[in-house]
DNA sequence: GTTGGGTGTCAAAGCGCTTTGAGATTTCTT
DNA sequence: AAGAAATCTCAAAGCGCTTTGACACCCAAC
């Protein structure tokens, strides 16, 4: 069933139908009428190639998808697509993943661009002088990005937290208990957030005039496995850090495992302080020891994402370009004061 | 730039350009060679909508992703997302994604499919008597179903695990060991693997003359907070369970904290066998104590299900219409002999 | 009784691509 | 050298929709 079809059936012309449709005021009432219960009758659905085509408007979101072979699905894709999502079918939008090998992103994007298959992009994983940027500068075609890259210019619309202020503060809230042997398990070298976070902890550091060796900084990717690792690594220092920060729930999975294996005492041996990005698998209030975390939500990261593409796409009021997401430190029992000096 | 300029730039037809960049044979070399050419210096891209609108093939698989306000993501979602997509990227196929509501997914489908949007459909989380299936049926379009619908006819293509045969095998283990006591702690009740993995237990136990009560059994959403607590339900029975069935590693990993808050070993008090869907994120060999388990890669199944959906559109060569995989039991710390009669 | 502004409808022109059916050109047979 | 076959190219017709510009109609105002 298609619109000439349709049109037909009523005895109306395509474009009437059309604009009784899509909402247009010079259609009579009772013609609309007519058509609404025509298309309810008949099931008719628009084609959105053709309306498309047509229009140009696809209402879809793009983005890529980082994958390979070898490659590690993510908790917090998952994630934060379901907040994509959840704005998403408020409005009627859907996604078109692209997958890509990692390597090829910028190309991906573009191909994802120039095919006419979205009205919007966002990317994430953001890295440092992100290539990526600069590409989609140069489209014209909206899009957000999912946290910032250090060391380009801020003239790009983004959505991040406050990487530096969350470890900032967290590594304050350790020093106030009196540690001063710090360690730092953060994600791969390369990402924004990891440099920023470690930049908040330095600059904390600083304040004491402490600073953080190199043997006490970790760059993994965020797995649980990957924190176990580290963490046995820091526990064989000779002067063994007392106070851990840690990127990810998911490596503070990790690395607890190795504190227990130590025989240590989380909270009391050693401190911890993980970034919590509200993953519902992995809530640090039912860790055996809970666990103090900086906060923020994935999740309502990825409705607001959607929130701003979506509005831009529909052309529905200005939003803001450039949004910085504070972090909620949470004191749980996985920090604790400093053990006094053996 | 678009097949029209391309085509004027090069003074040929747009009949020839399309044809030179689709491969007819019917076209000269040389002017196949200078059209490619003249693609990569422009960088032209056929628009997709168009490209859909004449052909009416998308180059596309649609999914429909459940997601709510409430809902919770779920990692195995990712994970079977990422084997999709690692074979996605391989034939420049892409996803497209609607998110709908969980109470409305047999309407998402139908506009999914209608929209003309993809080539072909995929569903999971397959419940009893899905209403899904008759939906699909009636669409003129290939679709392939991960797992299956107890209870309806077997007459769909689908790609499945032998749940029934993992937790028999599994159970048939703990009973070898000396268990007598089991419990199971399955996923959502309406679930077609729930159902088929508790009918492994029960099958496999009354081969004994053993029975599974009914609060021996508790279906919930796999995370590790519902293992918490159904766990914990279990070890306050009068005659607690020493051998514990577990439907995910996520739901293990609250479960084994209840056993330790317990002050219970595992693998000596407590026995566990969990299903393992391979997540990067959670490897039963890093537990503190290694877990034994029922195995089978989702991302693996998901690279096989877009196999056969991406090789459906493109009609190469028919693909077997319903695979059953076996899952591999690997017996790990976690199993051990029933502890002696208190 | 003409003018003028609403109102409701329509035919037709794209959107950018593929594909058909036919025409033009070259090459091969006999 | 003439006809047949093979090779290459083209103009034009869709695909299903939106949108433009025009037209007909009716009722109020001068």
């Amino acid at each position: 069933m298609n619109l000439k079809q349709l049109s037909e059936l009523l005895g109306l012309s395509q474009t009437t139908v059309s604009r009784a449709l899509n909402g247009y005021p010079e259609v009579n009432e009772a013609t609309r009428e007519r058509v609404l219960q025509a298309v309810k009758e008949t099931g008719y659905r628009p084609n959105k190639a053709a309306q498309r085509l047509a229009t140009g408007k696809a209402g879809s979101i793009g983005l890529v998808m980082p994958t390979a072979p070898g490659h590690q699905s993510d908790v917090h894709f998952g994630e934060f697509l379901a907040g994509l999502g959840e704005e998403a079918v408020r409005h009627d939008f859907h996604f078109v993943i692209m997958p890509s090998d990692p390597d090829d992103e910028v190309a991906a994007l573009r191909r994802l661009a120039i095919s006419g298959n979205v009205d919007a992009l966002f990317i994430a994983y953001m890295r440092a002088h992100d290539p990526r940027l600069a590409m989609l500068k140069s489209l014209s075609m909206p899009y957000v990005v999912h946290g910032r890259s250090f060391g380009a210019e801020l003239d790009y619309p983004y959505l991040d937290i406050d990487n530096e202020g969350a470890f900032y503060d967290a590594t304050r809230l350790l020093l106030q208990l009196g540690h001063t042997r710090f360690a730092l398990m953060n994600g791969p070298i390369h990402l924004d957030f990891a440099i920023r976070r470690r930049n908040g902890v330095i600059a904390a550091l600083a304040e004491r005039g402490l600073t953080l060796e190199e043997d006490c900084i970790s760059h993994a990717l965020m797995t649980d496995e990957q924190g176990l690792l580290a963490m046995e690594r820091f526990l064989q220092l000779p002067e063994r850090p007392t106070a851990i920060l840690c990127s990810s729930t998911v490596m503070a999975l990790g690395a607890i495992r190795a504190v227990n294996q130590a025989g240590l005492r989380l909270g009391e041996d050693i401190s911890l302080i993980a970034h919590d990005d509200v993953l519902p698998l992995l809530k640090p209030e039912n860790f055996s020891v809970p666990l103090t975390t900086t906060r923020s939500s994935l999740r309502a990261a990825g409705v607001r994402i959607a929130q701003r593409l979506i509005g831009t796409v529909k052309q529905a009021g200005p939003f803001p370009d450039q949004e910085l997401w504070k972090t909620e430190l949470i004191v749980r029992a996985s920090t604790g004061p400093a053990p006094q000096q053996a």
